[in-house]
DNA sequence: TATTAGCACTCTATTATCGTGAGTGCTAAT
DNA sequence: ATTAGCACTCACGATAATAGAGTGCTAATA
């Protein structure tokens, strides 16, 4: 069945008060506060079939009307229009200045941060993943005795390390010679590749460089798994701010989920493969257990490619319009100044 | 006005009691469950006589005793016997594996949560403050056009980076170049000091060198300012089971405390001069405004020189026994692995 | 047929009242 | 110095009463 005119213009009333609000929205308080030329009696009857339809509920009897998931999924798909946006880009701008990005780690807890002051929701930001044979440069340092600390630098400058322990000493010259061949190679191979010309090329001899090969490759894979850490969570505390959270096992259940980094990246990762934005609506997702929780996220770019996820988490009564913007606003920033700095392409 | 042995006893039970069950002790209770071989009666004049020295104090007047901060510090500095230690070791030992410290990141990371699964309190970890001319190597990569990387790694294993942006190209092998020379100089001088010796060996000549060197400087000068990314938090979540946090408003600002990185540092940090555990309770932490917490630091150290702080941030009703043996125990394990792992001492 | 006024009904949230019990402080006896 | 006894205090929980917002239904209206 389809909404006529009338109706979607009371539910997005209803949804637009309801986020306002807070509290549930009755038919008197809608036909005062908005100019529908009806009667509060009429209001009832259309909140009543929207009800039937399942876009509203109410939480008992004598309450006003709240939306339900549903309901907030047409408000997003058919009832935000986002006509104007001018205005608020403004706002964005003028505190803009904070993001100045001196390496990737600064960038990111920044972006994070930014994401959380704008939507006062949680922000949250995936760092960008490193799609194999991306290396730049990988460096040996040799600590003491037989420690040696492998450095990877990638297109994106992103630098990670793994100390790792030889069977036998090795001379800091030897290792810088082995990493001008490594960078070599990286300028046609990936890091797999390479392994394998090393493995064909030189079989028996050369142990040490083979095993040295070997650590670095398996440390390489290390850096991949370890995905933990590249999730950014800024301002979490902002989402405390709004009243739905006054539960204290809500909030409690919330930042642990917040320490699951591994689920949150799940969560975000399903949205790096479209471009645009992405609103998953309380039950919605299901990775998480979150009640009440929405998340809104979108994709960022280095170049032509996508290359990381950022987005928002906060209750399900959140200024969506608002939040849609500044997600939009800031991935296009990141994606801006990645493209910049960093990386242009596959070109090295 | 000195406390007789008696009075000590029944301070101790107090609190012991009260941090084993988070309500008020009162005098009944006290009898019943210790036996000091005198009534209620006599208990609550000794009550009341340690309220009135200011070890004690009760809610409202038909509730039982609670210790003040006060009676927490005396506790502390004079009741808490730590002779079984013997038998918590293992405690920890059997959870002890998790901490294997790929790099220093992880490490840290590491340390935080263990501290905050073994002492039910938020794990705090400040990193090892990188003392100047403490560099092992320094590393430049060239990015794209005038970008370039420069790494630093030091002798603790820690690697920083930071992206410059030159005024104009240089090539790869120039950079590494300069890169040996560095690493030479690095070996007897601090960065100061080279640059104080460049500046004066080549006046005019050899600009960019000069100016790449200016820039790496004032990385370097930048890395060390840039602390607030290297306070670790563990475990935040935890310390909510905690039921003095029922209060919402209270949860609230200890997570906003918690974001503001800057502000724990200092307070953090006033321990690192001396050796030891060091146990701020209440309202005796003056640069951070927490309500109902006490933090519980040691610091620990890589060879003989101390290097960082770690500890624990929980409510002042707190396992103080307990922690205290954890956060030492943790204090020392990471001291272990820093100096069996990185740096020996001076010696490169 | 769609809208509206009117009204009974429902349910929450707030406030008031009251009893209960743990605990204190004081006094007088030991 | 210790203790028994007792009156007093005060938070806490349960219960009850009240107010108010809102609904759903019915019958009247345009």
């Amino acid at each position: 069945m389809e909404l006529d005119e009338r109706n979607k213009r009371v539910l997005q009333a209803v949804i637009d008060s309801y986020i306002a609000s807070g509290i549930p929205i009755g038919s008197n308080v809608l036909a005062k506060r908005y100019d529908f030329g009806v009667s509060s009696a009429t209001l009832r009857n259309i909140m009543a079939e929207l009800e039937e339809m399942g876009y509203l509920t109410h939480p008992h009897t004598s309450a006003g009307r709240i939306p339900t998931d549903w309901g907030y999924r047409y408000y997003i798909d058919s009832l935000i229009s986002v006509q104007n946006e001018a205005e608020d880009i403004e706002d964005h701008l003028r505190q803009a200045p904070p993001l100045h990005s001196g390496n990737l780690h600064e960038l990111m807890m920044e972006a994070s941060q930014f994401l959380a002051a704008l939507s006062h929701c949680a922000g949250v930001v995936v760092a960008p993943s490193e799609p194999e044979g991306k290396y730049k440069h990988i460096e040996f340092v040799r600590l003491r005795g037989r420690q040696v600390l492998i450095i990877f630098v990638a297109n994106t400058g992103s630098v990670q390390n793994k100390l790792i322990e030889l069977d036998e000493s090795i001379q800091q010259h030897d290792l810088n010679t082995f990493s001008v061949y490594l960078d070599e190679e990286l300028e046609r191979h990936t890091l797999t590749e390479i392994r394998q010309r090393l493995i064909e090329k030189m079989k028996e001899e050369k142990r040490l460089f083979m095993r040295l090969m070997e650590q670095t490759y398996r440390a390489s894979q290390e850096m991949q798994e370890r995905d933990v850490e590249k999730v950014y969570i800024g301002g979490a505390s902002q989402i405390l701010e709004n009243p739905e959270f006054a539960n204290v096992e809500k909030m409690r259940s919330l930042f642990k989920a917040f320490e699951d980094k591994y689920k949150l990246l799940r969560l975000l990762d399903r949205s790096v493969a479209a471009e645009g934005i992405k609103v998953f609506i309380g039950s919605e997702n299901h990775y998480f257990e979150m009640q009440g929780c929405s998340v809104v996220v979108s994709s960022y770019k280095a170049g032509e490619n996508i290359i990381g996820t950022l987005g928002v988490i906060g209750p399900t009564r959140m200024q969506y319009k608002q939040v849609i913007q500044v997600v939009d606003y800031t991935a296009k920033l990141v994606s801006r100044l990645l493209s910049e700095r960093f990386q242009k392409g596959i070109e090295r």
